[in-house]
DNA sequence: ACGACTTATTGTAAAAACAACGATAAACCC
DNA sequence: GGGTTTATCGTTGTTTTTACAATAAGTCGT
């Protein structure tokens, strides 16, 4: 068996993470700029391969932070690829984790062989190297069903948020997705409300040039609740 | 890069087959009595190593007709493991696939290194190869969401089928989720009847010592139409 | 032939969830 | 103080979900 089995051992893998960002805007996803051959100067996905002697997860968190200085990302993994041909230099499956993180709380400070880490909008992504492009719609898609599933927006929003910049958020994730877009206000107020894991802090917002929205804060310990309750989310 | 490389190229990737059957009563899985080393005589997911010139899915194909003879099974991707230490012979991370099918519909035959392979009811798995107790339960877990988003069912009953046979199935998968375990059968029936994907035969069964049920086919195209639309099933 | 047994079949009413909708309020700016 | 902008709020009709039980159609045994 031991010889036998020795030919099976000439694959390789790599973890690649699709990072969801989002800045009080839009949906962005996070690339590198690849500085070595293959594909070299081609955007990508930040991933790499994994150590023969770390456990995939760890891999995942490992590549993350050196291609692009992002640390403690809760990531989860989305499913692998393993065509023949994806990669140029031999036989290298790749597993695809993705997360959703608020961009303005991380510090982009790519090592390894990034050439640069930057955010991209979502909607004009080009080509990207490798199969990445099928990765992140696919990625793309799981962001989506998660999102229906469970509560969002706990590490994305500021502290003190208006109930109309979560709404923002949730139509950022969802449009691309529903063919009108945009929620209604008063029943995406109504639903938000009655799940109870807002807080409405009695505060206002100063110096806008319009009437302030009321601040919130999440209450964590309800929406730990949610979570663990797996909770339905539709909107 | 390519000597650096090369020390990547050291994993071996296996795949593992969860095949869950409905056999008129209760849900099933199909393992295997390994018949070499490691964990030789142990019931295990019928899994193997994939070879380097092969793609992913095809692997699952192939190693779940060489170690249990079934063909043209759906498979379809869970997710991969890849703790360091879960293969003894080495770094080997696994790719999970699963799929639910007719126990009767397939014959049996194992190859390769399958001593045999037979069907054990999920209920009374006990210590299984490998993390193979870890990859059952998350793949059963898998099948329960499945089936609440597509309808199922079609290749898992006799071309006529009662009512109540396809409420049987759907308590089989469900069951052990929900707190109560049956289904209410007024309600189901409605359900079920307005997806109008199953279509009245109008002939009953016979030789049942109790009133005869009423005799359904499948409606192929209805059922097609539904799974491309992304139904929603809750029940 | 009839009564016992077993499973199949059917509808309704109350409660809950959802969808659609527009008028007034509060701040800033000029 | 009038104009501009966004925030806030509740009702109604519709659909969906849930809970619930009495009668029907066969077989079997006598």
């Amino acid at each position: 068996m031991a010889e036998f089995s020795k030919e099976f051992f000439r694959t390789a893998l790599t973890v690649d993470n699709v990072i969801f960002g989002f800045d009080e805007a839009d949906l962005k996803v996070l690339l590198i700029k690849r500085g070595t051959e293959p594909y070299r100067d081609l955007w990508a996905l930040p991933g790499d391969f994994m150590y023969p002697d770390e456990d995939l997860d760890n891999a995942a968190e490992r590549v993350l932070q050196e291609l692009t200085g992002l640390e403690r990302v809760y990531l989860e993994q989305v499913r692998t690829f393993g065509a023949v041909n994806r990669h140029p230099l031999g036989r290298v499956a790749t597993v695809a984790y993705f997360s959703l993180v608020k961009i303005d709380r991380y510090n982009l400070m790519p090592a390894s062989f990034a050439q640069k880490a930057t955010w991209h909008s979502v909607a004009d992504i080009r080509e990207l190297a490798f199969d990445h492009n099928t990765i992140l719609e696919e990625c793309f898609n799981a962001l989506k069903r998660r999102v229906r599933v469970r509560p969002i927006g706990f590490e994305l929003l500021p502290p003190k948020f208006t109930l109309t910049e979560l709404q923002h958020l949730y139509e950022a994730i969802l449009q691309p997705n529903s063919l009108d877009g945009k929620l209604d206000k008063r029943n995406f107020r109504k639903k938000i409300l009655a799940m109870e894991f807002v807080v409405d802090l009695h505060e206002s917002q100063a110096n806008v040039a319009h009437r302030p929205a009321r601040l919130y804060e999440f209450n964590q310990s309800k929406y730990e609740q949610l979570i663990s309750e797996g909770f339905n989310f539709e909107l």
